[in-house]
This record gives structure tokens, sequence and C-alpha cells, in this order.
DNA sequence: CCATCTATCTGCATTTTGCAGATAGATTAT
DNA sequence: ATAATCTATCTGCAAAATGCAGATAGATGG
């Protein structure tokens, strides 16, 4: 790997591009297409409110990931030209198959909790045994 | 996106490749290193009681991984060709940086975690709520 | 010798996503 | 008018993780 970026553990000199958890934008925005249609920038803001303020989902990512969705036909969408204020909107709505899509996902991202609980489990028992065996 | 591979949620035809949580198998490495030096085979297995005893981590992504690591200066490598059966092994174990990285991912991880319970209690917050507003 | 187990390593393809920036409609200030 | 700004969508590129397939090779036993 050529320079020109850095690991994050390396005193503050930059983050990785890689920090938040993978492949998560796609169950975000179904979960919030589930709770009624929405356009692209809109879902943007709403990801910062569920957990994503300090370190914002790229838009470019956002836009691709409802496209692709709509190919696999878990979402759909019209443009809205009647809106309020600026350009048209593609406003989004959740198909039934993207529906079970976020129940599969769901799932999945539940067993993804349990295996990270347990690493952090085995994380926090190794460094106490380690404090308590030798602590010089 | 070209036919040849399906998605999970089309019921039960095959199942996606990327079932995991990403950029886990360099934590959970750091962390079984810390717990004393082994070798990739050996890490192989120690990560299937870890919790991917049903789908096993691949070991092409292991020994990059543990190369990876090397050239980045978390682990250190010798070989041990004085062990019981089969082929030397190239023995692993944790650097001081390899230290400071674990517990850096630890912090990414703990966040990680906070997001997804996040994500996971909107929505059972949300099915809730469906069922009770409009159940036909 | 050949199969098998142990062990390491490589090439290729796919997917995700961060970064940068293009395009363009609508609103507001000058 | 026109320039700046906000809203909104979209694209190209590169980096990273990893699944799949298979090559290489030592050791062991039939």
């Amino acid at each position: 790997m050529p320079g020109g970026w850095r690991r994050g553990w390396r005193s503050g000199h930059g983050m990785p591009r890689w920090r938040r958890i993978a492949r998560f934008v796609q169950p975000c925005l179904l979960l919030l297409l589930h709770q009624g249609p929405s356009h692209g920038y809109n879902l943007m803001e709403s990801l910062k409110e569920f957990g994503f303020a300090e370190d914002p989902v790229d838009s470019g990512a956002v836009y691709r990931s409802l496209r692709e969705m709509e190919e696999e036909g878990l979402v759909a969408s019209e443009w809205d030209t009647e809106a309020s204020a600026g350009p048209a909107r593609r406003v989004y709505r959740l198909t039934a198959e993207g529906d079970r899509a976020l129940a599969w996902w769901v799932a999945g991202l539940r067993e993804t909790d349990r295996v990270l609980h347990r690493f952090l489990q085995a994380y926090d028992r190794h460094m106490e045994e380690d404090q308590g065996e030798h602590h010089g």
C-alpha cells in the first residue's frame, strides 16, 4: 500500500477510510423507507439522525445504493416535480420484495450483534486477566 | 449485475457472499494473538470457536491479513520448523504497535455496537407500531 | 507412489464506499 | 440579468475486504 493515507491507531495523523461497519447503508435505507417514502437527499439527513451525525454517509453511496436496490426490485421510484423548493426529487418507496430484504438483513445484523458481543466480552475478559497476572 | 449469484432473501436459492460483518478479521486476529503467539492455520481454527463455526473465514483472507499486518508492524513472525507434524509454520506474535491497533479497533467496534443497537431497536419499535396501526 | 493432512500463498472477481467533482433546477441578493 | 447558494442527483476513480479456486509443498501412512 503506497503512502497517502494512514491508519487510525497512529496517533491522530489521519483516519482510515473504512471506519464504519460495512454493508450497513442498504439496511438503513430499507428501514427508513419502511417508515415512509422519501428521496435521496432527505434520506441522507435521516441517516445522520440515525447515528451517523459525526461521520455522514457519502451521498454517492446513498444514490448508488438506491438505484441498485431499484434494479433488484427492493424499492420503486417516481419523480416528484411538484415539491417545494429546488430541482425534482426521485422519491423512493419500499416494495414487498424490499420488505422481505429488510427482514433478511435484520436477521443477519442480529447475528452480527451477537458475534460482536462475543468479541468485546472476550476482549474485556482477557484484559482483566492480563491485569491480574502481570502488570509490569 | 450479470446473473450468476443471487441475493439471500430470495427464498434459499443461495446466499450473498458478504454475509458477515466486514473488516472484522483483522481485529479478531489481533485479539487472538494478544492471547499468545500462533500460526495461520491454528488461528483459522480459533476463529471458528470465536463464532465463525458455521461459516469459516477464508484461509486466503487470514494469511493475507497476517502478512499485511506484518508489513504495518502490528505483528512479527518467525518460521517454526521444529513443530510436530506437517510443513513449517509461520508463527506470529503481537507487537506493541499491534497492541495499540487492537485498542483502536475495539473502540471502533464499541461504536459499531451502539449504532447496531440503535438500528435494531428502531426496527423493533417500528414493527410494533406497524402491527398496532394496520394489520391487514 | 499416491492419498491425505497440515500449512502457506496467489490470482481473480465482486462488492462497498470514500473522495472529488459534474450537472442542473430553484431561490435570493446584487 | 446574473451570480451565489441551496437543493438534488449522478458519475468516475481508487482503495479495501474477502469469497472462490487452485497452486505449492512438507509429512505421514497405506
